[in-house]
DNA sequence: AGCACGCCGACT
DNA sequence: GTCGGCGTGCTC
């Protein structure tokens, strides 16, 4: 009989993270299960932290300590929650209790805080033996008679934790600490009234009208009753104890969007090469073999790779397993959660930032009590504690939105394949321009590929026209929209059809220079130019958050030739207007768009044809769906070519298809016009002949030519600290450490470590940052050295004012 | 990250 | 001879 757990304690750090042992005192044998949440002592002053236990082995040995509390009558986690958090913390890098809280929603994360009672046998209430603060405290203390938080004592008082009256009340047992454990969000519940059927006893009038009511209706809350009826709570509790009726609690769903009125029942109707695709996939879903539980769904935009996964959910669903669909933040639209929403209704649940956080729990709710068995959402909904998960798939999968860009730095569709293996379930991967990682296993035959070439129903892909900007008469003045694009643009709407135009996010930034020193203003945090926002009239730096009001005088030379550059959204409303004073033109970026509603607002009146054009950065591009737009305009597309990172040119391709694909999706053909002072650039050839495969093969050769992914994996420290030349010899020694490693005991693993450099942004909130690039293979071995090298730097004094951090596969190399 | 333990200097 | 400075090491 085992008295012992294994527990994840919060707040440990990375390099002495692991699960501690502790005893489980008698009277909480029942409860203290894998799965719960307790509290723990921890530390040399054990001190109360909140642990999650994993499992009930555990050593015995020296000093071991006795678990003090429990925090959750039923599991928050299950075994492969678990099995999920001890992965995590292996291929990530972060602690167990980080990897929990990603699967706990943050209103039931329990915060403790310190809170102080008077000790239970103090009897002494002699004024005369306690100085004034010494008895105001014990009388707040008495008065407040539960426990009394930190916070409260303080401002009732003025005192602090370390205030010599109070620590001296606690050194004589006057006053003794506790911990409250609390939820950040109430319990979303609601008093229920249910009848007693066939009671035949006495009622008065009164009674006997609510009960009739209450029959008539079944369950309601004791607030519609009583609204309904007009009687009082007392007439309710009456009926309750004649035992007419009986009243119970019941959890509010408040449900993140409104169903859609319209009911989608009409069976969706697929094109062949659809149905084939999804014959294909219900086979493979039905006979997948080990090792093969992943699929690509190829399909180019508009060719209705959605209706595809909705059968395939169908299937599913019928038996009798659960389904997680992610989608990438910016496509996470109204419009495609009202098409899962109309489809399967009440078995949708939605997980996305936007939601509050008792919005957030009470879906989480609803997925882990088995009431939705869809889980719709971006990144972290790959979490979901869906029960007998059968299917996971992952739109748009090359979005950049899946990998996770702060500790824990986990990527989803990684996530994903794990969590399939282990519950036996199928991914699907789905996208009009897949990553090339994902397109070399699809080819390399890791997994099946299959694809929709056509479009859906009459649908042609748009005819696209690179235009060559270096010919236009202003090559790089304020105008922006030039001839080519500025003809179609008038030529579609004397059509009567819509516009989507594209600004591409580099050039949205305005800066500001100064004419005569030359000098851009910067941030004095960061090595960034800083961003002018008209909305509050301020400079912003968008790393650490500085801001300083609209100057007129140059910050370093003070002459008054302050010159704006760039091309904000606003502006190219403003040229839009000059060009088409009679159209109605719609600005989407994430000023005009804060609003929690106001985005939805708008995609409807766009919809609905109230608007000609919408102008806007990359939330235009990805995910809309309008069947009157038959032209996009991109003002320049050759921002992103330029960041000198070895993913640019398949985000360059990537926005590009997608935006284009926005046009002609309806009846009507459509058309792009894309501008461009570097139309030779292959990538933009490829992307203007919408030929993703041709794309595909040519970066796969550049990635193997230059030895980046897929080819290897990459691993990027980082190294962040106050003092630069501290911080460089912090990589340095990190480096020296590693070849040591790497030559010695773990001679033999393939890698290549590149010599540390600054990070692109070499300084951040006035902290400088250092990078190692390794290129590598990410197994078990390797892992475990980084490991090791982590938790060994950790402990040298050295270098205690760097921290250092470790982001496998990162989006972008920092 | 806390927190205690321990080894040196300024004080009653 | 004791109080307390912070440098060092551990966390069941």
């Amino acid at each position: 009989m085992s008295t012992l757990a294994r527990i994840a304690v919060e707040n440990t750090v990375y390099h002495f993270d692991k699960l501690f042992t502790y005893l489980v005192p008698e009277e909480l044998y029942k409860t203290v299960r894998p799965g719960v949440r307790v509290t723990v002592p921890f530390g040399a002053g054990s001190r109360e932290r909140v642990g999650m236990v994993f499992d009930l082995d555990g050593q015995e040995g020296e000093g071991i300590k006795t678990v003090l509390s429990v925090l959750d009558r039923e599991p928050v986690l299950d075994r492969e929650g678990l099995g999920l958090a001890l992965w995590m913390k292996n291929r990530y890098y972060c602690t167990l209790f980080e990897a929990v809280k990603l699967m706990i929603p943050a209103g039931l994360h329990f915060r403790l805080k310190d809170s102080y009672v008077l000790s239970a046998g103090f009897t002494d209430f002699d004024r005369e033996n306690y100085d004034g603060l010494s008895w105001q405290i014990i009388m707040a203390l008495r008065s407040h008679g539960r426990a009394m938080p930190m916070e409260k004592l303080s401002a009732a008082l003025g005192i602090t934790r370390d205030c010599p009256e109070f620590k001296a009340l606690q050194a004589g047992g006057v006053v003794c600490r506790v911990n409250l454990a609390m939820n950040r969000v109430k319990d979303a519940v609601s008093k229920m009234v249910r009848p007693i059927p066939g009671f035949d006893g006495r009622l008065t009038p009164r009674q006997r009208e609510v009960y009739g009511v209450l029959c008539d209706v079944g369950e309601v809350s004791e607030k519609e009753l009583c609204y309904f009826t007009g009687a009082s709570p007392a007439v309710v509790k009456a009926l309750c104890e004649k035992g007419a009726a009986e009243v119970f609690q019941y959890e509010i769903y408040r449900r993140p969007e409104a169903l859609a009125a319209e009911e989608d029942n009409d069976d969706l109707i697929l094109s062949e090469s659809q149905q084939k695709a999804l014959e294909e996939l219900t086979e493979e879903y039905e006979n997948a073999r080990e090792g093969s539980r992943c699929a690509l769904l190829y399909g180019v935009t508009g060719s209705g790779k959605t209706s595809v996964y909705l059968k395939l959910i169908d299937h599913v669903l019928a038996k009798g397993r659960g389904v997680i669909v992610m989608v990438p933040e910016i496509s996470l639209t109204p419009q495609t959660l009202r098409r899962f929403q109309s489809r399967f209704g009440d078995q949708v649940a939605v997980f996305h930032s936007g939601l509050s956080l008792g919005e957030r729990m009470d879906e989480w709710r609803r997925v882990r009590q088995g009431r939705a068995r869809i889980a719709v959402g971006t990144r972290s909904a790959v979490f979901a504690p869906v029960q007998k998960l059968g299917l996971i798939v992952i739109d748009e999968e090359q979005e950049h939105t899946y990998k996770s860009e702060a500790s824990p730095r986990y990527d989803a569709r990684e996530v994903a394949r794990y969590r399939c293996a282990r519950s036996d379930a199928f991914c699907l991967l789905s996208s009009a321009t897949p990553s090339v990682e994902t397109f070399h296993m699809a080819r390399e035959g890791r997994f099946r590929f299959h694809k929709l070439e056509d479009r859906f129903g009459r649908a042609v892909m748009p005819e696209v026209q690179l235009v060559d900007m270096n010919w236009e008469d202003h090559p790089g003045s304020e105008h922006a929209v030039g001839m080519a694009l500025g003809e179609a643009l008038i030529e579609n709407f004397r059509r009567g059809k819509q516009s989507i135009v594209l600004l591409n996010r580099r050039g949205y930034h305005t800066f500001a220079s100064c004419r005569s020193c030359r000098e851009v203003v910067s941030c004095p945090n960061c090595s960034i130019s800083l961003t002018y926002h008209t909305a509050n009239r301020r400079f912003m730096c968008h790393y650490c958050g500085y801001s300083a009001p609209l100057m007129k005088k140059c910050p370093s030379c003070g002459s008054e030739g302050l010159a704006f550059r760039g091309l904000g959204t606003q502006k190219a409303e403003e040229q839009l207007r000059e060009l088409l004073p009679k159209a109605r033109i719609l600005r989407m970026d994430t000023d005009s768009m804060s609003g929690r509603y106001s985005l939805e607002r708008s995609l409807h009146e766009f919809a609905r044809g109230e608007y000609d054009v919408m102008v806007g950065t990359q939330m235009v591009a990805k995910g809309l769906d309008f069947e009157n737009v038959t032209l996009v305009g991109v003002i320049s597309a050759d921002q992103t070519l330029y960041s000198d990172d070895f993913r640019s040119g398949e985000r360059t391709f990537d926005l590009l298809t997608q935006v284009v694909g926005r046009a002609g999706r309806g009846r009507l053909p459509g058309r792009a016009v894309i501008q461009t002072f570097a139309p030779e650039n292959p990538v933009l050839g490829l992307a203007a002949k919408q030929d993703y495969f041709g794309f595909a093969e040519r970066e796969l050769a550049y990635r193997k030519a230059m030895l980046y992914p897929p080819f290897v994996d990459l691993l990027v420290i980082g190294f962040v600290g106050g003092d630069e030349k501290l911080t460089r010899r912090s990589a340095e020694r990190f480096l020296q450490e590693l070849e040591g490693l790497a030559r010695g005991e773990y001679a033999g693993l393939p890698l290549r470590v590149l010599r540390p450099s600054p990070a692109a942004i070499a300084r951040v909130s006035g902290k400088y940052r250092y990078k190692l690039i390794i290129k590598c293979q990410n197994g078990p071995r390797f892992r475990e050295m980084i490991a090791r090298l982590l938790t060994a730097f950790a402990g040298l004094r050295e270098f205690r004012q760097v921290t250092v951090y470790a982001d496998p596969n990162p989006n972008r190399i920092i």
